[in-house]
DNA sequence: AATTATATCGTAATCATTCCGTTTTGTAAA
DNA sequence: TTTACAAAACGGAATGATTACGATATAATT
């Protein structure tokens, strides 16, 4: 997923095009790694003086809801960062800066037949800890 | 773990047995599956009135820590439960009613590896969906 | 250019959680 | 059994992330 393809598949659901949204997915595709609301308000405050929290928030789901970014939970803080578009996999997470590393391995495959009467519909399998850099 | 074992593992590390958490830890024991602090709060709010949240959120982290509960968080709330004192396992979580079903498989042992210059510090392994109650 | 639906602003509200000064209580020693 | 003291709880305010909302601005369409 790059910034082209997100505005793209923004179109083409029927929102509009707008800079900060542009902006908005620049700046997961420059990080690519987790990152909270705050961080993102931080980043486009320079060149949009006075965005509001509101039009964070919206376009951070709306872009998680499409498939765009992806999020989790981290130190109690909501983190976001854009979708890998191969294959199905998982992430170390670095608990300090966000930054992450594929896991090619899921769990899932091994445990099908324990549940067979309960309604699977989601998994998550993070490791957390510190990267090279971090620690 | 039940009730007494919390209360000797307190009193053993110096904190005062107080009615109130043995009636949270009670409470725990009884319902066995994910809870937040307001549904602690209103099943003590009956026999405590005007218990305060200050006491809900001091001990439930006290309660953690010392490993007599453990937490994750669910639907952007956190989630309290009594710890499972038998061997390491993961869950499945009902997200309606929070019950929990022990998934005896740990991804860990697959992937160490891969992650050399990664310091690892803990790992989430949780699947989410429906228990047959609740579908 | 006019229209219209969507996006954004600015600010207030909400909700979970934490903090803090004061009061109460459990525990151990006198 | 009192007394003393540290820990616990109270009550209510503060915080911080997130959401809501009426008013305004803007992108896309006619």
């Amino acid at each position: 997923m790059n910034v082209q393809e997100a505005l793209n598949l923004l179109k083409q659901k029927g929102y509009k095009y707008t800079e900060k949204r542009e902006h908005m997915i620049g700046y997961f595709v420059k990080e690519n790694r987790y990152r909270t609301a705050k961080d993102l308000q931080e980043n486009m405050e320079p060149n949009y003086t006075g965005i509001s929290f509101d039009t964070i928030y919206r376009n951070l789901h709306l872009f998680d809801q499409l498939g765009i970014l992806e999020s989790t939970e981290l130190n109690g803080e909501k983190h976001f960062r854009l979708k890998c578009d191969h294959h199905h996999h998982h992430h170390f997470i670095c608990k300090s800066c966000g930054v992450t590393k594929e896991i090619h391995h899921c769990p899932m495959e091994q445990i099908s037949q324990e549940l067979n009467q309960f309604m699977i519909e989601d998994h998550k399998f993070e490791i957390y800890g510190f990267c090279p850099s971090c620690q």
